[in-house]
DNA sequence: ACCTGAACACCGTTCAAGT
DNA sequence: ACCTGAACACCGTTCAAGT
């Protein structure tokens, strides 16, 4: 982050809405969700806070526009190449890999309302997948339902953000309670807490940043799959 | 929300965080989670900002305090009166429900870090399930992982936000988009955009709230049960 | 311990005015 | 159309001081 915006730097760009969003990716992916602001941008690009309001509109509008970017990182593999279900485990992880190379801005497209036509391509792909697998009308709308929500709900949990501005030591003070659970009241979960302490949802204090859940996530995309798999309908 | 605090209000109560939380939970069910502001509490209670603040803390300690409740919430069926994996569909419908209840602020359990020991008795409770059904070690944290990540994670984008600031018209502008598509690059989506408008992820433009996805869930959930019942280990 | 009262730094957004 | 320059209303958070 340069601290002085360049003084010239008004003199020769005409500022586009691509600069504007190309430096707020830049920013969330430095500083995190908070520290993307209007007037950082503004900041950032040696311009008023309003020259940045102009091109993306408001802030809402400027964070949903970077989340959709995200997108275009997801490399579709060739459906030639694969089995269906082979091909929808591989485009997951392809998304889990786009999502984690910007978290701060990945789990946004979990949690607002995407409005972008930039991701149809995909879509387009994974109902022509489904389609081959042998989903039709209105099993192919709930598989398709169930593969998106389930891979951008997972990953979204997984990137679940810590609070940037916490009071220090609560992760402390919950591991502690963790630990002191009774043994009487959670036998299952105190005897499964080796495997569980900040490894498992709800019992984790480290975000998927940090503490990547890449077998999880394998593990649950098999069981999706082989889900799908005996919901074919039967021709 | 009452325009004006009452003046005897801090006269007589000693203002416990509880009564704060109370608050904070009608405030965000009212006007939104943009709405829910140390301030407004403050306001509401008749009270400085910093008292409230003294009694939550930051405010992303306060959003984190109030979405916690919701897991007192969830109420959860007897296991003994169904199969384990009957009772993982009507607890996961439950949680659908109560997250439905408090939209505004539920989405918030599955973005942030939700580190509190009033989700242990839930937790408790999956994990002897699966126990019951079969898992164990290595696959019971992967069976409960699935479970978790999937509803926590779905439900999360079913009730994705809308912006609340978002300039008038995107939704009628990314409507229009939808159904100029040319039908020969996106062959499939347009065959099946009339089952998809607004009502599949990606190409909806109202937020779960408006527009609720209980039989996609539903769905969903069944996919994912299917899935499980095939990969419990065999003995 | 709990709260008042006031201040500080930082926001998004909105004006009018320039070019 | 695009941006300056300034202002407005609203934040979270932090002080010192009271009780």
């Amino acid at each position: 982050m340069t601290k002085a915006a360049k003084p010239d730097a008004k003199a020769r760009l005409p500022l586009t809405r691509k600069a504007v969003l190309d430096t707020a990716l830049k920013i969330v992916d430095e500083a995190g969700l908070d520290a993307l602001t209007i007037r950082a941008i503004a900041r950032e690009l040696g311009v008023y806070p309003n020259a940045v309001h102009w091109h993306v509109g408001s802030r809402t509008n400027l964070v949903g526009a970077v989340a959709s970017r995200l997108f275009d990182e997801i490399t579709l593999p060739d459906p030639r190449k694969h089995t269906w279900d082979e091909w929808l485990e591989v485009v997951a992880r392809q998304w889990r890999d786009a999502m984690h190379q910007h978290p701060n801005i990945a789990m946004v497209a979990g949690t607002h309302l995407v409005t972008t036509t930039g991701a149809m391509p995909i879509v387009e792909r994974i109902l022509s997948v489904l389609l081959d697998a042998g989903f039709e009308d209105e099993s192919l709308v709930d598989a398709y339902n169930a593969f998106v929500g389930f891979v951008l709900g997972w990953l979204t949990v997984e990137l679940s953000r810590e609070p940037e501005n916490a009071d220090r030591g609560w992760k402390d003070e919950f591991e502690e309670d963790l630990d002191q659970l009774d043994p009487n009241t959670f036998p299952a979960l105190t005897s499964a807490m080796p495997r569980m302490r900040n490894a498992a949802f709800l019992t984790r204090w480290d975000s998927g940043r940090q503490q990547p859940m890449a077998g999880a996530f394998d593990a649950a995309l098999t069981v999706l799959i082989s889900g799908l798999r005996a919901s074919v309908p039967k021709r």
